[in-house]
DNA sequence: GTCCAGGCATGCA
DNA sequence: TGCATGCATGGA
């Protein structure tokens, strides 16, 4: 990958393996939007960013090299080999002609506590709903960061609603959770950064002791916000997935085996 | 009207 | 440990 760093903007070229459609609306990360011109804006950690694909280049809009440095090059995971990393998905049968039809979906790094606390909205919830769930929960208590575009709010915020409030949003029956998972995290009894540093199985066990995470979210959080790629998530679609693969996952899947059910998880909800 | 969505807590065996 | 059931909401 090759940076250049021109007025207020970031141009990449030679980037491998990175679809912005994909990748930012494959029911990973709730909060992009596509804009006319067919470039991606969006608000992690705080910061705002237009993203755009010409051919092989990607242009960042109105962001410095020190965002790119600390939040944009982690989130968009481009320190890792997306290229070999699809060479080894393909060698099994199923996945071969998936990552070819939906080539460039990447893990986005996404904020440990924005994750845990969408993938707790996000249960038994469609996409569509999902997303407007969030925009309203960051609207009403986000930080105002340009014109329209809120960040995503804090624990500490959070903790000071009621699960009326929670309920206003459209959350349903999550709101009790969300607002025991705020006020859990404020106080501390949560350690997010702890069970980012922790083993896998370790970590899991720590996300399962909180009030409406079970297995599901506990692997979308780790997969999506803790940074574990080995985390596979199983939902209603992955478990029609789960019926080609009776004797288990194959071994091209081992330590990247999240990768393989993104690829999976979209490919099931566009042909199955 | 019924069914379903990136499920979970609860109660019961 | 495993299985049945209720749960909020809105789109298809």
């Amino acid at each position: 990958m090759d940076i250049k760093y021109i007025d207020n903007d970031i141009v990449l070229k030679n980037v491998k393996c990175l679809d912005l459609d994909l990748t930012l609306d494959c029911g990973q990360a709730f909060r992009w939007k596509k804009e006319e011109d067919n470039s991606w804006s969006g608000v992690v950690n705080g910061v705002f960013l237009n993203i755009k694909k010409d051919g092989d280049t990607f242009i960042l809009k109105n962001t410095t090299k020190q965002d790119f440095e600390s939040i944009w090059c982690h989130y968009f995971d481009f320190d890792k080999d997306y290229v070999e990393i699809c060479n080894r998905l393909k060698q099994d049968k199923l996945l071969s002609p998936t990552v070819d039809r939906y080539y460039g979906i990447r893990i986005l790094n996404q904020d440990s506590w924005e994750a845990l606390c969408t993938f707790v909205i996000s249960q038994q919830n469609n996409i569509k709903r999902i997303k407007g769930i969030v925009d309203r929960l960051c609207q009403a208590y986000g930080e105002k960061v340009r014109e329209g575009w809120y960040s995503f709010p804090t624990a500490e915020r959070l903790s000071t609603l009621t699960v009326e409030d929670f309920e206003k949003l459209g959350t349903g029956y999550r709101a009790k959770y969300l607002e025991q998972l705020s006020k859990g995290v404020a106080r501390g009894e949560i350690d997010l950064q702890k069970i980012k540093g922790l083993p896998l199985n370790e970590a899991r066990q720590e996300l399962l002791k909180i009030f409406g995470v079970g297995i599901k979210v506990a692997n979308c959080a780790l997969l999506f916000g803790f940074e574990f790629y080995d985390a596979f998530p199983v939902d209603v679609w992955m478990k029609r997935v789960m019926e080609y693969y009776p004797n288990g996952l194959p071994k091209c899947f081992e330590g990247i085996e999240g990768i393989a059910q993104q690829y999976l998880f979209h490919w099931a909800r566009n042909n199955l």
